[in-house]
DNA sequence: AACCTCACCATTGTCGACAATTTAAATAGA
DNA sequence: TCTATTTAAATTGTCGACAATGGTGAGGTT
């Protein structure tokens, strides 16, 4: 593995995690030789990072992490809407048999842990991941898993890292789930993509109620 | 302007028209003494190159344009069936009233010329994109914006070049665009991303009884 | 005091050279 | 003759240095 993608996979896990916050001016020279590597190197990692939308730039002015907002985040789950949708209508007419049965293993063991103590609500966030990501993979459609898989997605992670965005409907999103993989085992496309829309739609309506709510009480 | 984007502008442009063709690998050290630039500069253009599709990449080999093929391009139009019809949705709620009457504007242009000689495919098609990219930008939403109109919207020109994808369909899809334009004047939003649907899927069920009937003859 | 100008500094853009890896060609062996 | 191995050439990855641009603050003017 060459050293650019060791660094871009380094720095992606920072800026998720807000170790480099969000809205920060990236300088060049400084985190270059934090890395130990020349600014050539680092450059290269940064265009990536630019590539799946997690840092943007202006010529002559350099690199940002982007900056988080609520209207942003809202963007983003629309287009999630949109792609998701698509691949869970796609899935249903693709999905291998292993993949089939690897998602219902995947909703059993979501189900069990859902019956332990809600406190862990991080763990509940990881499964719904893994159960959209092998939705996604399941359409065979290599641009949509290449959008949602390589670039949302990580979005999506910053996000939940740093507005601490812990789904207060995990239960509900789980029966959701239960459906939609349902849809998708009698090839019911049609039905999958709007069962997906509506699971993405709840999540962005219940996501606009809470940050409202928590603007409310800062103003 | 640096030099890496009139570098990536102009290599934009003749991997679209195929004077650099699809599939083809890309020799650095050639490309950069043609182009009287350094491989850095170049290098740096590749980068945003693939970052939009139109190259890819593997370590220690370098970048190839990206291969078309009639499977990609199917892709392709799920995708922005997916966007576009979300991208629609949102235009209803969001499109402002200067944008509204350019896009009046556009149809009516666009229907005089379908009045001309129908041997003009070419204009139909620009104008085809003008009305999807108006579209778009009515959304608002950045992030369906850049994917549709920086990433998706050059494949497509570049499958319209290459594969030499003339639309017979020409005043059915004027027909579609009227109905679409309608729905958002009336700020229908559900209905105009069902029209807008459609109006890509018909385009890509057209275009995939075109490929089996090519596919058909040289056979 | 506010604004403009100019010079300096830091940062980014670009370059050419070296190191590491892949590809191919050539050679040896079966 | 074909395959496997080694060797050489070419390509990509990485580096440090220079050029060009943007930001900052001091100084001067109104």
């Amino acid at each position: 593995m060459t050293r650019a993608e060791e660094l871009f996979l380094a720095l992606r896990q920072q800026i998720i995690e807000g170790k480099i916050p969000h809205g920060h001016k990236i300088s060049e020279p400084e985190l270059a030789s934090q890395f130990q590597v020349s600014r050539s190197t680092l450059r290269d990692a940064l265009a990536s990072l630019k590539s799946i939308g997690l840092l943007k730039s202006q010529p002559n002015v350099g690199y940002s992490v982007i900056q988080l907002s609520s209207e942003h985040l809202i963007e983003v789950f629309y287009v999630r809407e949109a792609l998701e949708g698509m691949a869970c209508r796609l899935a249903a007419a693709n999905i291998t048999p292993e993949q089939l049965s690897r998602l219902h293993s995947l909703l059993e063991s979501h189900e069990h842990s859902a019956q332990l103590k809600a406190g862990e609500a991080y763990i509940q966030e990881e499964k719904d991941m893994d159960f959209h990501f092998l939705i996604v993979q399941a359409s065979h459609n290599p641009m949509l898993i290449d959008l949602l898989c390589e670039k949302l997605y990580f979005l999506v992670r910053m996000y939940r890292y740093q507005f601490g965005m812990v789904s207060n409907r995990a239960k509900q999103a789980l029966f959701e789930h239960q459906h939609i993989a349902h849809a998708l085992s009698v090839g019911d496309g049609e039905l999958a993509e709007i069962l997906m829309r509506r699971h993405i739609s709840s999540s962005r309506a219940n996501t606009e109620r809470n940050l409202l709510n928590e603007e409310g009480v800062e103003s």
